[in-house]
RNA sequence: GGCCCGUUCGUCUAGGGGUUAGGACGCCAGGUUUUCAUCCUGGUAACAGGGGUUCGAUUCCCCUACGGGCUACCA
């Protein structure tokens, strides 16, 4: 028998892959790569009724942008697909019928009505209606009917479900990897529809089903499948087959408030909570977040090293995962260290990497872009791009670069802009006129010269520069902008602003 | 309501029977800077409460409170 630890991530293709469904599945990647296994996508598509177009499509391609590819799944068969329960339907039934045959379940005919009423009238009382040892032979199934009125239902077509047969006073002792030992009581268990009447199995069913099939060793999963741990751990117990060793992650939290983190928290606080826009739902990619910063971000949300290391590669995650330190606990969200993280990784970025993902803006900004200045919009990265978090940012960060100041901020030209500084502009114009080789070096020396010669200060005449050339008092190195834009433009802000400002 | 899981700075977390309870984000202050940022330095701030056990508990146990999850022919 073959010990190879296989993972699966399991996701219903009910709409986008939200953030908390990232993480369950690089957990599950982290703990697969680290053992040397294989990480499996599995989509679970047994509910007709929930199913959404385009929602596995969306997920596959969000694994793809995060840098966590599956080993098996959808488009990658490997012998023990198909990896679509949908496509897997009739295996099922055969499998719910055994247990049926063994006297681990039965048949139920109980209608959505009837048991609503009973839901209702419990409710009335203050009571939980509970499927289970209480009522069940109270109730429309084949415990409670004669095998004939069973088999003569079965035969008229009647819709029935299947039920798993919940031990009497027992005491499960079952085991989570996360959190340890939990023990349950039978008693307080209910009869779970293994088996719906629309011939599709249930979540419970197809699951282990599934994981046995595919040899699944570790089931990774969020904390909301703790309570289903008792049915699961029965179920493989009922066929007969070794149960993989389990792990339920903690949830991830609203930033602020009660509950876990949703779409509409997104919404209201202005972050994304898919990784890829969906509809109205702008995703990290979109938003310009680097893959790189989410998983890291992503990563450190329930989870940590025990050293102080705060960044970290894919590979070095595999390097240092460990179940044991995942945590027990959930996570409040935070949308400003998943920036801090993005700031990071677009420091690590060279120039030439940035140009190609800022060019497509400068195009938008300036129409008629030569493309092929790519190496200016370099030089422009690499004065600005210390203060960006976003690509999106060195726009803002750095348009002077791209055109000159249409407007000269009022405050600081009441600051800075005194009598007689347009003259000193225009003798700085002249001086500039005559340099050829014009670099900031030699940009600073020319100015450092007039000011000496003309008994200013530095404060004179740097200020009201950069109001001239930048139009507000901000931006990179001036001796560096004016280099850069080049001396014809530096000149032309000049008369402008002298102009302007007058 | 019932069942299960949890609880260290505002947030993410380290730690663990005797510590000045450590780091990061955020925030604040100072420094660097011709500007704005970056950067650097510093500061702010936590063991939910009550009982045990113990020479000693934030650390172990119990209770309470609070938080979270589940309680569908959804996953």
């Amino acid at each position: 028998m073959s010990h190879k630890v296989r993972v699966r991530f399991a996701p219903s293709p009910t709409g986008p892959l939200h953030i908390g469904g990232v993480r369950t599945a690089l957990f599950n990647f982290l703990f697969a790569k680290k053992h040397g296994g294989e990480f499996i996508l599995r989509i679970e598509d047994t509910d007709q009724n929930r199913f959404v177009e385009g929602a596995e499509q969306y997920i596959i391609e969000a694994l793809q942008w995060c840098g966590i590819p599956y080993d098996e799944g959808p488009g990658k068969e490997k012998g023990v697909g198909p990896y679509r329960q949908s496509e897997r339907k009739q295996l099922y039934q055969e499998f719910a019928l055994d247990l049926v045959k063994k006297g681990k379940a039965y048949y139920a005919f109980d209608t959505n009505a009837q048991l609503d009423f009973h839901r209702k009238e419990h409710e009335a009382h203050g009571k939980t209606f509970i499927y289970n040892w209480h009522n069940r032979l109270k109730l429309m199934n084949s415990l409670a009917m004669s095998p004939g009125e069973v088999t003569r239902k079965l035969a008229d077509n009647a819709d029935y479900v299947i039920r798993f047969l919940t031990p009497q006073d027992e005491k499960l002792h079952l085991k989570d990897l996360i959190r340890g030992d939990i023990e349950i009581d039978t008693n307080l268990l209910d009869d779970k529809v293994l088996f719906k009447s629309d011939g599709m199995p249930t979540y419970h069913l197809a699951n282990i089903v599934d994981d046995h099939l595919m040899k699944i060793t570790h089931v990774i999963r969020g904390e909301e499948w703790l309570p289903s741990l008792a049915l699961h751990q029965q179920l493989y117990t009922a066929f007969g087959w070794d149960a993989p060793e389990f792990a339920h992650l903690p949830l991830i939290l609203k930033p602020a408030g009660n509950g876990k983190l949703s779409k509409r928290d997104g919404e209201k606080l202005g972050f994304p909570v898919f990784p890829l826009s969906w509809n109205e739902s702008i995703g990290y990619r979109e938003s310009g977040y680097f893959p790189e910063a989410v998983i890291n971000f992503l990563a450190l949300l329930g989870w940590n090293p025990g050293t102080e290391q705060e960044f970290f590669s894919l590979d070095e995650l595999i390097q240092a995962f460990s179940l044991e330190r995942v945590h027990k606990s959930g996570a409040r969200f935070d949308p400003d260290k998943t920036k801090w993280y993005n700031q990071h990784y677009l420091q690590q970025k060279t120039a030439t990497e940035l140009a190609r993902l800022f060019m497509p803006i400068v195009q938008e900004k300036v129409p008629g872009f030569d493309q092929k200045r790519a190496s200016y919009v370099e030089a422009v990265i690499s004065l600005i791009k210390e203060r960006a978090t976003f690509v999106s940012d060195l726009w803002e960060l750095g348009a002077y670069f791209f055109e000159a100041p249409k407007a000269y901020d009022a405050i600081a030209v009441k600051k800075h802009w005194k009598q007689g500084t347009s003259e000193i502009m225009q003798q700085l114009a002249l001086r500039l006129q005559d340099c050829d080789t014009f670099t900031p070096q030699t940009i600073e020396s020319l100015i450092n010269e007039c000011i000496s010669d003309q008994d200013l200060s530095y404060g004179k005449v740097m200020p009201p520069m950069r109001l001239v050339i930048v139009g507000e008092m901000k931006g990179a190195h001036l001796f560096d902008i004016m280099a850069t834009i080049g001396k014809a433009e530096t000149l032309l802000r000049i008369q402008n602003a002298v102009a302007f400002i007058r």
